[in-house]
DNA sequence: CTGAAAGCGCTTACAG
DNA sequence: CTGAAAGCGCTTACAG
C-alpha cells in the first residue's frame, strides 16, 4: 500500500506551514484568499485526506456514530437502519454497526452480547451511540445491562429507542404505539367483526404490552367484550405467527378476525389458517402492523398499519446529534400511523 | 462526559512506565509475571481501553473493516452482511457500513454514491474494504468507478464480490452461479414441464447473465428448445416480478412453469398470475432462487434454490483478512446450491 | 525485564 | 494573516 500524503506534504507544496493548511481545511481561522487557494489546490491534487487518528488524538472526535441493533436481517431493523445511516452520513458521520443478535428468548445468555457491543463502542471512541432493540425493548432489563448502559452513557452521548430505564443517564425516545391498533380495530368493527384475536408479540416486551393495552382499551372503547382466550402471543417472526395461530385454532375459541403484530407474524398466521383449510379474508379477516416490503404482493395482499418506523430513524440521529453538540432538545417529530387498506379484510359473514 | 483514563494513569497505578503497560496489554515483549499482574489489575480496575487514535497514529491500523453495500434492506444483502459482521467481529474487527443505494436503473447518477463510499473508507482509514453489490455486480462498470476502485485498492486491501474488473488491483471473488438453475430445470422437467419461462433479473448484471446462460445451457442439456419469448427480465424486487409476469402473460407465449430470480421476484410473479386468475402450482409451477426468510410461509410455500449466500460472508471476510495480513491465499470454500422442495411445483397437466 | 525518549500527524494557543 | 512549538496518547527502537 502506498504511503499516505500528510499535511506536511501539502504545506511544503503550497509553501506554507502545516498550521495554515489546517486552518484552510477546517475553515477554523481567516486565511488570505491567495494562500487558501494554493492550499486547496495542493490538497486536491494529492487527494489529501487528513489522518483521522491524528485528528482524533487532538479533538477526541471520530466523526463516527455507533449503532447497536439485534438483527439487521429483520426488516423492521434494516428499514430503520437505512434511514439512520443516511441521516448520519448527511451530517458527516460514518456508522459503525454492531449486530447483537439479541432475542428475548434467552436474555440472560445474550446480555453478554449487548455488553460486548457497549464495550466496542467505547473502545472505538465513537462520538455517539444509538441503541435500538434488544433489552431496550423489554419491560425489564438485567442489572448487568443497566450497569453497562450507564457506564457507556457516562462516557459518550447515548440515545436509546425505548422507554426510560431507571437511573440510566441516556436520552430515551419512544414512539406512540397504540394508535395504530385502534385504527385496525375500528376498521374491523366497521366491517362487523366483534370477535377479534390478537396474534404475535411476546410478553415482557414493551411494544407487545403497548399494543395489547391499546387492544384492551380499544375493545372497551368500541363496546366489545374482552376475551383473553383470543390473545395468542409468540414473537415477531413468521414461524411464531404460525405457532400462535395454530394454538389459537386448537383452543377452539371462535373469532372472525385477527390483529397481527407485524407482517411476518401475519404471514405465518395466514399460513396456519390455510393449512387448517381457512381462507383470508373469506373465512377470517386480518389486519397487520409494521408493514414490510412485500406485503403488497402476498396472497392475500395484507391490510396493515404502517407505523412509518423507518422515518423515525432520522429523528433518532437528530436527537443523538443534539446530545453530541449539546444543542437544545427538540421533541422528536411524531409520525402518525396509517392504515393501508388491501385485501385481507372483508365484512363478517352473517351468522 | 468523564475524561478517559490513559496509559499513564495505569502506569502510575501499577508503578511502572507506560512502555511496560503497553507491552503487557499488547503482549508484545516479555514482562515479569508480577509486573504483568499489577498492570492487568490496574487496567481492569479502571476499565482502561487504549485510545484508538493514539494507537492508530503509530500503527496506522484502525481494527475496522469497511463494507460497501447498495441496500441493507434487501434480504440478500442483509443476510450476507450479518455473516460478514459476525466473522469480522470474531477476528477482532469492527465494521463500518456504507449503504450506497445503488440500483442499476440509473447507474450514471449513482456512481457518485459509490465513489463517495470509496472516499469515506479512505478517510476513515479502515484496514480493509469489502465491496458487495452495486457496479461490482454489473458486466460493465463506468470509467469513474474503475478509477475510484483502483485508487482505493492502491491504498488499502480490497476484496470485491464479483468478477474481475480489468486492471483493478483488488482481489475478486466470485461464486458459481449456474448450478442452481440447472437443479431447478431438472426438477421441473422431471415433473414433465417443457415450456419453462425465466422471470426477473436485469440484463447487464452478472448474476442475470450467469443464470440466463445456465438456463440456455440447461435447456439444451435437457433436450428442450429455447424460446426467447419466455425470457422476461425486470430486476430483483417484488414489483419487478409482478411486471415481468404481466408482460409474459401479455405476450401470450405459452408456458407451464417458470424460474424466478429470487423469492421477491417469485412473490410478485405469483401475485400477477393470481390477478390473472392463474394458480401456482395448479396452473403454473414455480422454482425460485436465493431463498429468503419467509419463503416457507408464503401461499404457496416456495420451492427454491438455496444458494447459501449468507455463508459466503465468512469467506469474504477471511479473504480480506488474508489480504490485510499478507498471508497465503486459500481458495474460498465453495458452497453448493441446494434445491428446497416445497409446494410451488406440480407435475404438468396432461394436455 | 524495564525505562527514557522519539515520533506518529494533526490542532491550537501563543507570538508576531 | 501566518508560523514555531507544544501536546494529544500511544508504540517502539535504543539503552541498560
Amino acid at each position: 500500500m502506498s504511503k499516505a500524503v500528510t499535511i506536511l506534504d501539502i504545506a511544503r507544496e503550497a509553501g506554507v506551514s502545516p498550521a495554515t493548511v489546517s486552518r484552510v481545511l477546517n475553515d477554523s481561522a481567516p486565511v488570505a484568499e491567495a494562500t487558501r487557494k494554493r492550499v486547496l489546490a495542493a490538497a486536491e491534487a494529492h487527494h489529501y485526506a487528513p489522518n483521522p487518528f491524528a485528528r482524533g488524538l487532538v479533538s477526541n472526535l471520530s466523526r463516527t456514530l455507533g449503532v447497536l441493533i439485534p438483527d439487521i436481517t429483520n426488516p423492521y431493523f434494516s428499514l430503520l437502519f437505512r434511514e439512520v445511516e443516511t441521516a448520519a452520513r448527511q451530517a458527516g458521520y460514518s456508522v459503525l454497526l454492531y449486530n447483537s443478535s439479541f432475542s428475548a428468548a434467552d436474555a440472560s445468555d445474550l446480555t453478554e452480547q449487548e455488553l460486548e457491543g457497549f464495550r466496542r463502542m467505547l473502545e472505538q471512541r465513537v462520538d455517539g451511540v444509538l441503541v435500538i432493540g434488544g433489552q431496550a425493548d423489554l419491560l425489564h432489563v438485567t442489572e448487568a445491562y443497566r450497569e453497562g448502559l450507564s457506564r457507556l452513557a457516562a462516557q459518550v452521548p447515548v440515545v436509546v429507542l425505548g422507554d426510560p430505564i431507571r437511573e440510566v443517564p441516556c436520552r430515551f425516545i419512544q414512539r406512540e404505539r397504540g394508535h395504530g391498533v385502534l385504527l385496525a380495530l375500528q376498521h374491523l368493527t366497521s366491517l362487523g367483526h366483534r370477535r377479534i384475536a390478537f396474534v404475535g408479540g411476546e410478553a415482557e416486551v414493551g411494544i407487545t404490552e403497548a399494543r395489547l393495552a391499546a387492544y384492551v382499551d380499544g375493545l372497551s372503547l368500541l363496546g366489545l367484550p374482552l376475551d383473553r382466550s383470543l390473545i395468542s402471543l409468540s414473537d415477531y417472526y413468521a414461524p411464531a405467527g404460525y405457532r400462535a395461530m395454530k394454538a389459537l385454532l386448537a383452543s377452539r375459541a371462535p373469532f372472525t378476525a385477527f390483529l397481527a403484530m407485524n407482517d411476518h407474524v401475519a404471514l405465518g398466521a395466514i399460513r396456519a389458517l390455510a393449512d387448517a383449510g381457512l381462507r383470508v379474508p373469506e373465512d377470517v379477516s386480518c389486519v397487520s402492523c409494521d408493514r414490510f416490503l412485500t406485503a403488497d404482493y402476498c396472497i392475500p395482499r395484507l391490510t396493515s398499519v404502517d407505523q412509518h418506523n423507518e422515518r423515525f430513524g432520522r429523528a433518532l440521529v437528530e436527537a443523538l446529534l443534539e446530545e453530541i453538540q449539546g444543542k437544545p432538545t427538540g421533541a422528536p417529530r411524531l409520525v402518525s400511523p396509517e392504515l393501508i387498506l388491501r385485501e385481507s379484510c372483508q365484512p363478517v359473514a352473517s351468522p
